[in-house]
DNA sequence: GGCCAGGTGTAAA
DNA sequence: TTTACACATGGC
């Protein structure tokens, strides 16, 4: 493997994944409900988000408003499937305060927040400032995460830095638009090449495959 | 019963 | 500037 497009190539022709999840992989992108996700899945099973999210859906407190307010001690009960969730909800609040205080709501937040921003904000690292950049907002960011930095250890690549390996990451894919579209069939934008790359590696590295089955 | 999961912040060294 | 540890549940 010469560059992270091959890897995508790869990793899509694998099938990892049916289409329909391929193209919506983090569930409701593009909505609020992605930043909570961002948070709770912090070193925990999407499945067990899914439970926190639905206890709030359940509660109709799944929007801006209602997590800035919340008695941190009833959000916490709510989103104790994901565990950490005492830690959770008092960043899940603060977050969404701030962003009310600062972009007012978050159709604004959306097109106005900046990774500074997010990474300003206690509870958000680079890799959950990513995935609302590029899940909640639509940006052109790919998320690194662990899955990817073992299967780039694998292929023999070893970088210094989060910011080293989105870098390359990204650059394979720009360098490769032609063979991008082709893939894909078509131009897709590139905040959901990077969502669908993000999604496969996850995918992969969760099927605990070897990268043998991808070569 | 130990290990791990779609990390992050903080305190020591 | 690195390293260790806390945060916590639940499934295998």
């Amino acid at each position: 493997m010469n560059s992270s497009f091959e890897l995508l190539e790869a990793l899509k022709n694998a099938n990892l994944l049916q289409d329909s999840t391929d193209i919506n992989w983090w569930s409701n992108s593009g909505s609020f409900e992605v930043i909570v996700g961002a948070i709770l899945t912090q070193q925990t099973k999407w499945e067990k988000v899914e439970k926190s999210l639905k206890n709030l859906k359940e509660n109709n407190i799944l929007n801006l408003e209602k997590l800035a307010t919340i008695d941190t001690k009833i959000l916490a009960i709510l989103i104790k499937p994901s565990g950490f969730y005492n830690t959770k909800a008092k960043r899940l609040s603060t977050l969404c305060r701030k962003i009310i205080e600062e972009f007012g709501d978050f159709e604004n937040f959306q097109i106005s927040v900046t990774r500074e921003w997010l990474l300003a904000q206690k509870g958000v690292g680079q890799e959950s400032a990513d995935a609302i950049l590029c899940y909640a907002c639509k940006r052109e960011a790919l998320v690194v995460d662990n899955y990817t930095n073992k299967i780039l250890k694998e292929f023999g690549y070893e970088f210094d830095s989060y910011e080293e390996i989105q870098q390359w990451m990204m650059q394979g894919i720009l360098e490769n638009m032609d063979r991008v579209d082709k893939l894909y069939e078509g131009k897709l934008n590139l905040s959901t090449i990077y969502s669908r790359f993000h999604g496969k590696i996850v995918e992969f590295g969760k099927s605990k495959k070897d990268i043998k089955d991808l070569f």
